[in-house]
DNA sequence: AGAGAATGTGAGCACGGACTCACGTTTTCA
DNA sequence: TGAAAACGTGAGTCCGTGCTCACATTCTCT
């Protein structure tokens, strides 16, 4: 791949055809992305399934990173507007019915497709448009900083930023290991509580109670419930 | 890369001088993931580097995603280490107190050489190898949950795979984009404060607070701070 | 109608990468 | 000491890939 490739000037499609070789282009990228991963899905290949030739392919995209880019926006532009629309549906909920609502959605969304999902998450870093500002990224970010802001008060982050950053990639991050190394979480409903929890209890103002809990033991625990010691036993290998 | 090609069975060096030219093949190939990444690793400039020839490469390593993955196992086989002991120094803190430990020795871990991290993370999901069951991933599991399990009784989640997953997870990924994305963070105090924070309010028991938080404004919020509304319409594009 | 623009074609080039092999050199050890 | 095993070499093979270009086909619009 030529690395000084400019990734935008192409000629774009004025007439209807070449919007469907357009599409079909893209959607025989998706499908090989999904089908057989990154590697597969050479420019040869690509324009082998849509059904035209290579050339046909460098008429609308610059490079092969510019195909998959086409691929990724696409679909993020989607992730995006479900997330604004996902939000506009949240008027009279409260905070916490509101956080479950959009996890599950992140989650559902995910479990849709989910080896496109992963592809592409995975494709992310090479992608050199993106290295420096990820719009999308800037986009999702303030979304979720917008749905804060209006509990400021209510909730302990003092840095909105910061806390708009956490918890934006702690949801996607969990969700995107889950799919990758415990499908099964995906559609189990404590995984959903558990990520409940876990953004809640991080946006609940600070208190006592585990700092109660006490030290930890210095070799062997004195005193602790015989169900604690027996799941700790059969915790060894 | 031919992928039919076993990924274990290679000459193992017997004698000193090829204990030093397979150390000096990992070695550059770490030195060139970190330099110019990963496609730059090609075999040819591995044994350039090395100053060795390509056929000593392939004495050792049966392919260039061997090679990789052996780059990997040793950077997570110290990883790992590192993690047991620091969790054998915790006797006698507070469970708020060895969480903070953990957590600022993981940024610290990978703020020492990011660079490294970020093109190791970024491979992993490449490597065939790991598509199954990941020994290292069940070990770090098996080690955070080893550490929870004395506190089972006073932390919330019943579930104690289940959180170590999550937490694991979550002090990880974490770690990862703000590494790749907002590398002030790394060492920024408050970002250690939220990380702690996100882990103990997830660890803690249920309780009233948010939940009395109230509704989310219909429309418009009748009854809001000034700064807050500022913020808010400033958040628009 | 027909000229010019838009679209589509696909053989093939240039390049670089993974990997082999026939052969030298050094070490081991009986 | 000398033969076999271990180690090291690097020119060269093979193959896929990204991408171009000269040309053919179809559409648009006066």
């Amino acid at each position: 791949m030529k690395s000084g490739t400019p990734l935008v000037p192409r000629r774009k499609p004025r007439q209807s055809r070449a919007q469907v070789t357009c599409d079909a282009i893209l959607t025989a990228t998706a499908q090989i992305l999904v089908k057989d991963g990154y590697d597969a899905a050479s420019t040869n290949n690509v324009a082998r399934v849509a059904g035209v030739s290579v050339g046909s392919v460098y008429q609308y995209f610059s490079s092969k990173e510019a195909l998959v880019m086409a691929v990724m926006e696409r679909h993020r532009a989607e992730g995006l507007t479900d997330l604004e629309e996902g939000m506009a549906r949240l008027s009279g909920t409260t905070l916490r019915e509101a956080i479950r609502l959009l996890i599950r959605q992140v989650l559902a969304k995910k479990a849709a497709n989910p080896r496109l999902h992963e592809v592409l998450v995975e494709q992310l870093p090479r992608m050199r448009q993106l290295q420096q500002v990820d719009p999308y990224a800037v986009r999702m970010l303030r979304l979720v900083r917008t749905f804060l802001e209006p509990h400021a008060a209510e909730v302990r982050p003092r840095d909105l930023d910061m806390a708009a950053f956490i918890i934006f990639n702690t949801v996607e991050s969990l969700t995107h290991v889950a799919l990758t190394g415990r499908p099964e979480y995906l559609t189990r409903e404590s995984y959903v509580d558990e990520l409940c929890a876990l953004v809640l209890g991080y946006l609940q103002p600070e208190r006592e109670a585990v700092r109660r809990g006490g030290r930890l033991p210095e070799r062997t625990p004195r005193t602790r419930t015989v169900a604690a010691r027996k799941s700790r036993s059969s915790g060894k290998r």
